[in-house]
Parts: structure tokens; C-alpha cells; sequence
DNA sequence: TTGAAAGCGTTACCAC
DNA sequence: GTGGTAACGCTTTCAA
């Protein structure tokens, strides 16, 4: 039995304390707590002032486990270092926070086997809902996990393989690589390097834009690519065997900001003049490069708005689940000096591709 | 190949069901399931094939709710979209994670207020620790927040005002900015701009150092401060602040790299050349700094050290509770080109009062 | 309008 | 060893 009165209780105060201290019963404190019509004032009062009295907070674990609910969704991503990654999430949280959510970070480090456990753990915990930016597209496990729950389920970026029943935030990286691709073709460009991350959706668009807009131009995709991590070391050898090639590319775009200081290393160490002996696009702005010397042309987008997006589709799912097409944010081109005009080391028309 | 579904199980089963499947009372299933010793392997054996054929997961919130613990920590920051936040969360996450605890992150954009309200729900969802960034160091609200629990508290980077029974995980701010601070006062700089933020542990220990290492020198400290938001914008207010002045400094220093940005914006604009008219020091490595023409120089910290080591301090006080000193990290110095010599004024045609 | 009591899914204390 | 059965703190019928 409850039967101290005499020492300061530094246990937190419950639901039946509160009623006691009252004197009315559990069920009428939890009704006016949680803020249900059909209490006389008078009873109201007496609860509000002995709950202010105790300090009295509700035990969320309680509460939810009974209401079958967690009012908390579980965010998957590789590495919340990755300023994208982190900009996503800013954006998914200010919109979650706002409508009572709290939200479950966890990082995979970019390993699809973690992605598929942490997806697990955040299941376990009963999360209303997961926002995930998977790995990989067709990892077995991740796709099994995501598969296992009936919580409404928002991707990130990825196009995940088979059919899931999950919904979809994307970007729209076509756009602004096709207008990046025009911006090159029209300075004169014929071949381009492009490096790219491991075969995921934004790889494969950023790649489809390319040789789409070659053609669309009456030209033969002459492209060299490389695919790999979206690292600064990886940015370098890309950058690397771009230059060394037999027949190196006169421009190069880099399909992901994490690529741009290695790259930039390589080109310097050369002392190449970025927009002139060499051109360069980036995806993704960042400081690097607005204020590089030459500012680097960027694929850029409004990454808080995908994790913003994402959360307002989860949260629609959560409220009423429904199946939904893809939302498709917009990517752009902005030219920057990184990006000049090819130079033509002949002096009359010579052998043409045909 | 386990992967028997007889048909459409969308109900997640409980242990109830895993009981009955094996045969076997409710607290055995528990007992295996938790891996309690005592059990012989045969009843073992039944339980844990049960609990795989209904693919049962036990439900964390109901299983935190009778252990009284919720096997997930709150962390607390302003903003994740600062790369030093999202790495100092990245080094908790990694060590959180791997002994079992979930990361419950959330952003108060660096609104005191949100930071007391941010700490109240995760302590309503029994967080059984807490990792706080505050804005502040004494907003009351916070405060009363973060002395409301009993669970144990880890703060990173503040020096909190009054007498709250927390632990400390700290940058040495003094070390690296006193090392900056000798290295300009050794190229001939005598006259310093230091931009800081609010009036914080780390804006307060820079400030210290600088001040410090004249008198160390036998020289009178000639400071400019500048105190704000450590927001690039800011950062361009700040360095126009410096460039303008009746009597300019010659070097500036400047305490967050989010105000590297716009301090070259105005630099650039005055077609300064740093190093020569000019010289620069910056706080927390980034491309930028690296990257940047010349090379900025900087005071550099292991960022997701500072989120490991708040990580393990908390996990040791969950283990077991006791007093702690506080946790100090060091920062050092990088010295890069942004430094020259002070270039004496001699053909200077500008006005000096006096 | 109010309150007693039955759970939510687990764990842990007891008997057996 | 094993299995009832009370809690954990809360919400929610269902009577009163």
C-alpha cells in the first residue's frame, strides 16, 4: 500500500496518486487529462490542481502501449553526417515535432544489412511510421523488414525493387541534370565524365539525363562513368581517372557534394583552371561551392523540403492510409564559372562521331 | 527455408500466442525469450521455434513499461543541419546503438523554450538519459527542465548556470584559440577581430584565450568582439564590422565555421586578399576551409569524439550513478596561408585618429 | 457526470 | 524447471 505521507517523494508522481490527492477517481483523472468532454468544472479543477500540485507528467509508455500508439516515427539513413542527410532529417523533424511526433534517428553507415536491423529495432519499438533512405534498393532483408510491418512506410530518394507497399518522396534529378547536360552541350561540350554513387535511382536518373540529352541533341552519348562511393577519397580517384584517360572528358559532373573537395584536389594538383582547361558540375549545394574560386555550377535542390514532404506524407498515411503516387520534387541548374567553354585544340572541322 | 505463412498474419503476435503455439505457460516464454537462465533445452528448443514460426517480436513499449527502463536516450540540440551537430549526434548514435539504446533526436532551432519543452517530452517518454546542446546556459526554463529527473544528464559544450547535478563533456576552447592567438601575435598582428556567439561556454573561453595570450606576450589585449548568431549571414555582418572600423584589426578570428560563408563574402568584396591585407582564422574544420584560396587556418576539435564520449559518460551514469568531473577534449590549431605577416602600414593613405 | 474494473504485452514473484 | 498471476501506468467500456 501507498501508505507514506511523511518524506519527500522524489518518485514521480502517477495517475492514481493524482486521483487520490483529489479525491476522485483514475478513470475521471485520465478523462480530464487527456482533455475528453463531459466533466463538471468543478472536477476538472480539483484534477488540474492536484496534478500541478504533483507535477504530474503522463508516462508516454504507458499511455501509448494502451492506446496502441507511439506517437513517434523511426528515421533510417546512412549517415546523418552527410549534410543532405542531415538537412532531410532537419526538415522531417520540424514538421513531426509540430504534430506531437517524436522521431527515432538512427544511422546505418550506409550498410544494407544495419538498415534492415534498425528497421527492425524501430518496429519493435511500434513506431507509427518510418521514414527510410535505404542503402541499397534490393536488399533482401531491408526489403523484408520494410515488408513486415503494416505501419505506413515513406522512402527517401530510392526506388526500392519489388512491390512494397510504401510511399515515395523523390527528387526529380532528371531535371536539373538534363539542364546541367544542356548547359554543357551548348558550351561546346562532346565528352563528359560523370561519377555517380552505387546503382540507386538518383544514379541511374543522373545517368539517364546525360545520354538523353545527348540524343535529344542529335548526338551519340559520349560519356565516361564512374560509380562508386559518394566520398571525398572516391571524388578524387574518379576525378583521377578522368583526367588520365587515353581520351579524358573536357567536363565532368560529380553526382553527389561529397565528391567535390577529392575532386577538386585532383584537378588542382594537376593545376587545371576549372572552366577552362577543365569544366565541373556538382549536385547538391554547399558552401564549397558557392565561394569556390571559380564558384562551382551546381544540380541543386531543396533538401529540408524532401524530409518536410516526407513527413507530411507519412503523417497523412498514419491519419488515413491510402495508396499514393510517387511526389516528385524538383531539382534545377545553377551555372556558376566552374563551367566554361570547351576548348577546340583544332583549328577546322577534323573526324566527326558518325 | 523457415519462411512458413499459412496464410495472411497481418495480427503481430504476442507472447501470448507464442505460448500457446508452444505448448507452454506465458512466463516461460518470457524467460527464454529474455535469455534467463534456468530453462531446460528441450522447453527452450519448443519456445524459440514457436516464436520463429509466428515471426513474434516482442513489443518494446510494453516490455519498457513493466522493466522500467526505455532503452533509448534523448538527445537535445539546436539545429542538426550544423555539420558540427549532425557529427557530434553521428558519434553518440554510433556508441548509443551499439549497446542497445535508440536515439530519440530533436531540434529546438535554438529557442530556449523549445530546448525546456524538448526535455519534458523526452523525459515524459522515460528516456532513461539525456545528451543536451542548450542555447543557453541559464534559461530558467531549461533549467527547471533538466533538474525535473532523476535519469541521468549529459551536457556538451555549456557550462550550465546554478548548481545542476549533470556531467560535462567539453571542448578545451582555450587550448586551440590560445594556440591561434600566438601564432597571429607572432606574425605581428596586434590588433584582433573575434567573432563569437551568444554569450555561451565556448564564445566565453575563446575570448579568455585570446585576452590571455596577450598578457601572456606582456601586451594589452587591443580586442574587437563581436557577439551574435553564428549564422553566415551574421558572419558577414561581423567581418563588415571588423573591415569598417575606425581602426580595423588585421586579423580576425572567427568562432564558428557557420560564419566562415559570409566573412569571405565581405572579405571578397573588398577584394581583399587574405593572408596579405588580411588574415583569417576559423573555428571547426570544413571543406570550405580546406578547400578555400588560400587555405583558411583553423582551430580544430573531434567533433564526433564529443558525441561518443557524452555517449559513454551516459551510459556509465545509467550503469551507475555517481559524481564526475567533467570530460575535456581538446582543440588545436591548424596553421594555413589565411595567415600572413601584418603588412605595417606605411603608404597607407587613410586617416588615423590621433 | 463519475468510477470500478478490465485490459494493453511484458516481466517477475511465487507456488507447484 | 515450470506456469499461474499480479503488477507496470494508463485508457476505456460499462454500470451506477
Amino acid at each position: 500500500m501507498s501508505n507514506n505521507s511523511s518524506s519527500f517523494e522524489t518518485k514521480r508522481a502517477g495517475i492514481k496518486e493524482v486521483a487520490k490527492r483529489a479525491g476522485v477517481g483514475i478513470a475521471s483523472v485520465s478523462r480530464v487529462l487527456s482533455g475528453q468532454p463531459g466533466s463538471s468544472p468543478q472536477l476538472i479543477e480539483r484534477v488540474m490542481q492536484a496534478a500541478r500540485e504533483l507535477g504530474y507528467m503522463p508516462n508516454l509508455m504507458a499511455q501509448n502501449l494502451r492506446r496502441r500508439t507511439s506517437k513517434s516515427i523511426g528515421f533510417v539513413g546512412s549517415d546523418i553526417t552527410n549534410p543532405l542527410l542531415a538537412s532531410i532529417v532537419g526538415g522531417a523533424e520540424s514538421v513531426l515535432s509540430a504534430a506531437g511526433y517524436s522521431v527515432l534517428l538512427t544511422n546505418s553507415g550506409g550498410q544494407p544489412e544495419v538498415d534492415a536491423q534498425r528497421i527492425e529495432v524501430l518496429l519493435q519499438r511500434q513506431v507509427d511510421g518510418l521514414i527510410v533512405l535505404p542503402a541499397l534498393e534490393d536488399n533482401a532483408a531491408t526489403l523484408a523488414a520494410l515488408a513486415s510491418t503494416t505501419a505506413p512506410v515513406v522512402i527517401i530518394d530510392r526506388a526500392m525493387a519489388g512491390s512494397l507497399d510504401v510511399h515515395y518522396v523523390l527528387s526529380d534529378h532528371y531535371l536539373g541534370m538534363g539542364e546541367a547536360t544542356r548547359h554543357l552541350l551548348k558550351l561546346g561540350h562532346r565528352r563528359l565524365g560523370l561519377a555517380v554513387g552505387q546503382d540507386v535511382r538518383p544514379s541511374r536518373e543522373r545517368l539517364r539525363a546525360v545520354e538523353d540529352t545527348f540524343r535529344e541533341k542529335g548526338l551519340v552519348a559520349d560519356l565516361m562513368v564512374d560509380s562508386g562511393s559518394l566520398s571525398p577519397e572516391h571524388g578524387e580517384r574518379a576525378m583521377e581517372r578522368f583526367l588520365t584517360a587515353a581520351r579524358p572528358p573536357t567536363a565532368v559532373i560529380l553526382g553527389g557534394n561529397q565528391l567535390l573537395e577529392g575532386a577538386l584536389h585532383a584537378v588542382r594538383k594537376r593545376g587545371l583552371r576549372l572552366g577552362e582547361q577543365i569544366s565541373l558540375v556538382c549536385c547538391d549545394d554547399v558552401a564549397l561551392s558557392r565561394m569556390y574560386d571559380p564558384p562551382i555550377a551546381t544540380v541543386l535542390r531543396d533538401t529540408a523540403l524532401l524530409g518536410q514532404r516526407a513527413a507530411e506524407v507519412l503523417l497523412e498515411q498514419i491519419k488515413d492510409p491510402h495508396p499514393t503516387t510517387p511526389v516528385l520534387l524538383p531539382t534545377s541548374f545553377v551555372q556558376r564559372p566552374s563551367c566554361g567553354p570547351v576548348v577546340t585544340p583544332k583549328k577546322r572541322p577534323s573526324r566527326r562521331p558518325g
